[in-house]
Parts: structure tokens; C-alpha cells; sequence
DNA sequence: CTGAAAGCGCTTACAG
DNA sequence: CTGAAAGCGCTTACAG
């Protein structure tokens, strides 16, 4: 796409030293059919003209436009930084651009979006899906982020083994009753979490579950989560499936004076940027987002390479329909320690006290 | 850069039709220089045949890709997502798709991505510059989106008027002794913020300024801000340039047992997506980002147009060098009252009780 | 090792 | 109102 702009093109090059468009471009793109020493006289005038070559002649003529979309169910996600920062490193290293497209939560958004990246002419897609979304009749390579229960799935994390390792880890600190906390009983990220978190439960140990999106059907946004109710009805731990709900949780526990970790735990999931710097430090599962999208890239760069030609136009290129990254990678889920999740078999003992250790 | 797809292209629908491929571009473009029912017959044929325009093709005659770059210091910024939500929002509804680039918060980086995009040939790029950043020799047009304190700025929030309003607020409440709270002194944005706090102060308030970035410094990431110690030197209020700080201030004030709102207040910046869901919610300013980037893209979108040529390959086209769009707009910052700063005149008289009025 | 030629899909002056 | 032709910049078989 680099435009009929006024800087140099291959036939200026091609002019100034004296050889064929032919002979620079295959200088440039070094597949060892100039000689050395012309290879280099080339290499020196183009970067003295200051080229740059054209992404549109280029792609008109292979057919590719080195171009992936990324399609994000809610660009307002506090995880969306991590994926998307990931996304475009990933990308950038192999070579593509990244364009961005929102689909704002909405399904009919979600096509419309896809549809926008596919008259760009990307390449491939990565897609996190919307819950529930079917994605089909995609011209193009597509890879899946989401978690591993969601069928056609291409890569995600262990968002099940996170939530052990959250129960394992609160279970090893000595407690027994959990609240776990969802906001929506409709996701498929959410539901394994906490289907992981109640497998890895002990025989001794119970949890309860609560969905903040019902609650806040009834009762508004925003709203309480009665969170001294449960410590009075005996909960000494709290685990939520983002650090967002465990940071809403954690203050509401503070502003009632319960101590954390002193008498309580809370923990999240994601490592979001305010995890380490609140007070106490947020207990959360880290995710290796540049592990996820390396290898979301990497099954796409292998997908699209598939579809290469020789033959300009040729019509076979793309088989038609989807073509879904077939292969599925879970990445593991790494637990991070810290203060909100600290210490609190000292006071497990007598959780009920509230005082104000100043 | 729609790729050599085996879709339909102007061909075939030509030929389907029986007319020249020139009518067929005619006719779809609406430009007008065809009989009705021909464009009719065309439009039909095109939808049958599922035609999507190649970009390349498209991109290559044109000179224009409609691809906008949108460059950001540091993608992990927790108000990215409002930014690239809003930038893509603005800009697909202006016909244009968007390219991220992360520059990591460095100059280097930012440099290189400026050229990746150029490279992938953007017809404009929205740059939110990396402090002391000099945004020079781009080779297209260019808005930059920072501080109106920022030369070259091209539009921005009004970052001091947020600061006097949340300091006419505090003020309201009759708080008399303020900590500012700033991370970065060598931020523009910051520094503005904190600037136009200190001009709303009333000659009978007084207020202090802290930085976080040179208290870690010496104490490490993440470090407490000795806040119980300010509160008994008689500080009451608590504003932070963002809210990513003010939710560090309140819930080390929470943990040391210090009750918000009733003891003292805190504040911050950017309504953040956790500010209206932690207890007590945040008091902080709004921007509105939507406004931001539809003047951003509608300024690109001017300068590119400008840029227009008929000939294909007119040399004339860019002008070359920097084209930093000229004009200068502020968008206007709301003030959003939430509970953090709600009622605390109650406790002022009785500021340094500390009681744990469960 | 090097070059002439074709062609990707599109748009636009120009001619009819 | 419609069409033939040129050309954007690139890459790749093919010929030499």
C-alpha cells in the first residue's frame, strides 16, 4: 500500500544503476540470482534513494497483504493491553502488521468487523470470540483464542489449571470455606476457571459461588457483593475469576474494616497492571500472553504460507470457506504470590474479631 | 490488498454483464457516468458474485491504502483501551482501518514503528508521543495527541481545566490541606494536571506534590506512600493524576485502617474501568475519547484529502517531510462525583479519630 | 548472471 | 452513456 509516493520505486533504482526492474527486485529480495557485486551496488543506491518498497504493488502481485487482523470482543477489556501489546509484537517479528477491529461485545458487530479486515485483505485473523460466537464462513486463516473447552479452538491458557493452582494454593494457607467469584455464568473462560478451582478442592474444604452479573441484574451495577455477610457466615477466602472483581472485593472488604490477609484472602486472575501496586498486593494468575500470541502467529504464518502460489491470480490459492488453525495449545497459567493471599493462618483463628492493627 | 482471492473481480463481473470493466468501476463507485439500469443490473450481478473490492489493486492506482497507523507509547497504558476504541471507532467510521504500534516507551521503538508503518503504507498516523518525543521527518501526515502544552499538539484533553476542576470540588467539600499526586515529573500530561490543581487552590488551601516514579526510585516498585503519615500531618484529600494512583492511595489508606470517605479523600484521573465498581467508588475526570479521536481522524482525514491527485503517480502528491496537521483543539474534561470524595466534612472536625465506623 | 515481458485489480483521462 | 487503453509497483516464469 506505500502509495504512488514521490520517493523512489524499482525502476528508479533500476535507472540509476542500469540494470532491470527484474534484477533489482531480485537483488533486493535476495534470492541469490545477481552477482554479489551487483547485489551490493544495489543494496547501496536503494538505501541512498531512500527506498522503500511499495506494500501495494507487492501485494497486488503476490497476493498477500502481510497484514493480520485482530478481532477483540470488547477493546475496553482490562485484559485487552496485555493481548493486544502481545498480539503486535508477535506479529511484527514475523513480519505482519496488525489491524484492529472492535467488535464492541455485539455479534452482528463481530461480523461486521471480520468483514471490514477481509475487504482489507488480511491475511489471517486472530479472533477472541465473543461467547458463543460461531466462526464460519471466513475466507481466510483464522486462529482462535479463547479457552479450551471452546470447540475449534486454536490457542489459549489453562485457565482450568489456574484456577487449581488458585484453590491449591489458598487450601495449602489452611482454608476451608471459599467464595468463589464469576461475573458472568455465560463465559467459557469463567466457567473454567472456577471448574478448576472446585476440582482442586480437598475433602475438607467447600466453596459457594456467586455470579456478580446476576447480582447486578437485580440489584445495579456497580452494587455490593455483601462480602461481610459471607465472613460472619464463616468464608475466609476470596477468589475471583479477574483482578478486577477480586480489587472490587477487596475494597469492599476493607471499607468494612475486615482485614486482608489478616483475616481473609482475596485473589484474582490476570495480572492486571493494578495487581502488584494496591495495598496489599493482589495474590493473581499470571497468563504468558507473548507465549499465546507467538503461537497464534506462528500457526498463522504456517496457514497462510500453505495457501502460496507461483502463479499470479491463481484462482486455487484459498480453498474457500474456513479455514480454521487446527491444532490446540494450552499455555500454562503461572501463580503469583502476593501479600492479599499472605499470612492469614495467624488470624484463621480468630477470624471474627476485626481488629484494627494499625 | 485484497489478494489475488479467487472471488470476483471488476472481470468478471464485466463479463457477466457484458460491458467493460471501466463501466463496471464506474457504475460501483456511483460517480455517476452511468445510465441507471446499467448500475442496477451491475450492483445486482456484484452482490451475486459476492465482489469485494481488492484494497491492493485498489491502493496501487490510488495512492491511498485507507489504512491509519496508530502509534502508542506504551500499549499496557491502562487507558489505552479508551484510546484505540476510540480511534478505531472514529476511523472505520470515517472508511478507514487502523494498524497498531507499540512503542514500548522508548524512542528507539517508537522510531522504528513510525517506519513499520510507513513501510505498510499508511496515509496518516495518530501518534500519542513518548515524552520529549520529537515527531518530525514523517512523510505523511500526521496528528498528535497529547497535552495542549505540547507543541505540534494537535488535540488533546484539557488536562489543566480537569485539574481546577477536581481541586474547585475538593475545595467545595472543604478540604484545606491537598496531597497531589503525580508518578512521572518529566510527564507533560501530568505536569499539566498538577498544574491546573494548584491554580484552582483558594488562598486559605494549601497543597503538597509527591511523585511516585522518584519515590521508587529509592524504595522500589510498588512501594508505600507513607499516606498514614500525611493524614496526620493534616492532609485530607488525596488527588492523583490517575486513577491507576489513586486506587494505590485508597487502598493504602484503607489497609491502614483510614476511612474514605469520611476522613479523607481521594481522587483521581481518567475514569478507569475499575472507578465505579470498588467501594468507595472513584471521583475522578472523565475524557471523552470518542470526541478526541473523531477530530483526530477528521484533521487526518482533511490532510489526506489534501493530498489528492488525479494522475496516477503524480510526483507532486506529498509534499515531503513532516505535514503535522496545524490546528490545535482542546476537548473538555468532566468531572465525575463518586463517593470517594463524597461527605467528608463530617469527619473533617474530628480528622484524626480513626474510627471504624462499621 | 541478467533482461524483456506479462500481469495482479483497479481507476481515470480520453475518445467515441 | 460506454469502452479501449494506460499505468500504479511489484514479482516471477521464461528466454538468453
Amino acid at each position: 500500500m506505500a502509495l504512488n509516493r514521490p520517493g523512489p520505486n524499482l525502476g528508479k533504482i533500476a535507472a540509476a544503476v542500469g540494470v532491470s526492474t527484474a534484477t533489482v527486485s531480485n537483488a533486493l529480495s535476495g534470492k541469490g540470482r545477481v552477482s554479489a557485486d551487483l547485489v551490493d551496488t544495489i543494496r547501496k543506491v536503494a538505501d541512498e534513494l531512500g527506498y522503500v518498497p511499495s506494500q501495494a504493488g507487492r501485494a497486488l502481485r503476490t497476493g498477500r497483504s502481510g497484514v493480520l487482523g485482530l478481532v477483540l470482543p470488547d477493546i475496553a477489556n482490562p485484559l485487552f493491553p496485555q493481548i493486544a501489546q502481545a498480539m503486535e509484537a508477535a506479529a511484527s517479528q514475523a513480519g505482519y502488521g496488525v489491524l484492529i477491529a472492535d467488535s464492541r461485545g455485539d455479534v452482528t458487530t463481530q461480523t461486521q468487523a471480520i468483514n471490514r479486515l477481509i475487504e482489507r485483505g488480511v491475511d489471517g485473523m486472530i479472533i477472541v470470540p465473543r461467547r458463543g460466537t460461531r466462526i464460519a464462513d471466513i475466507d481466510c486463516p483464522v486462529a482462535v483464542v479463547d479457552t479450551p473447552s471452546t470447540p475449534g479452538n486454536t490457542v489459549s491458557a489453562d485457565h482450568w489449571g489456574g484456577g487449581r493452582q488458585i484453590v491449591e494454593h489458598l487450601g495449602a494457607l489452611g482454608h476451608k470455606r471459599l467464595l468463589l467469584i464469576g461475573y458472568d455464568p455465560a463465559s467459557n473462560v469463567q466457567n473454567d476457571r472456577i471448574g478448576g478451582m472446585k476440582s482442586a478442592l480437598m475433602p475438607d474444604m467447600s466453596a459457594e459461588t456467586i455470579w456478580l452479573k446476576n447480582l447486578e441484574q437485580t440489584q445495579g451495577a456497580g452494587c455490593a457483593m455483601g462480602l461481610t455477610g459471607r465472613v460472619q457466615q464463616g468464608f475466609t477466602a476470596f477468589a475471583a475469576v479477574s483482578d478486577l472483581h477480586a480489587l472490587r472485593a477487596l475494597t469492599e472488604l476493607q471499607q468494612a474494616g475486615i482485614r486482608v490477609p489478616e483475616q481473609v484472602s482475596v485473589t484474582g486472575f490476570d495480572d492486571l497492571i493494578f495487581a502488584p501496586v494496591i495495598t496489599p498486593a493482589l495474590t493473581t494468575i499470571h497468563m504468558n500472553m507473548a507465549t499465546i500470541a507467538d503461537i497464534a502467529v506462528a500457526a498463522l504464518a504456517r496457514a497462510i504460507d500453505a495457501t502460496i502460489t507461483t502463479k499470479p491470480g491463481d484462482k486455487t490459492r484459498k480453498t474457500g470457506g474456513t479455514i480454521v488453525v487446527a491444532e490446540t495449545s494450552e499455555v500454562p497459567m503461572e501463580l503469583v504470590v502476593r501479600q492479599s493471599s499472605g499470612l492469614p493462618s495467624i488470624l484463621l483463628s480468630s477470624q471474627s474479631e476485626g481488629t484494627s492493627v494499625l
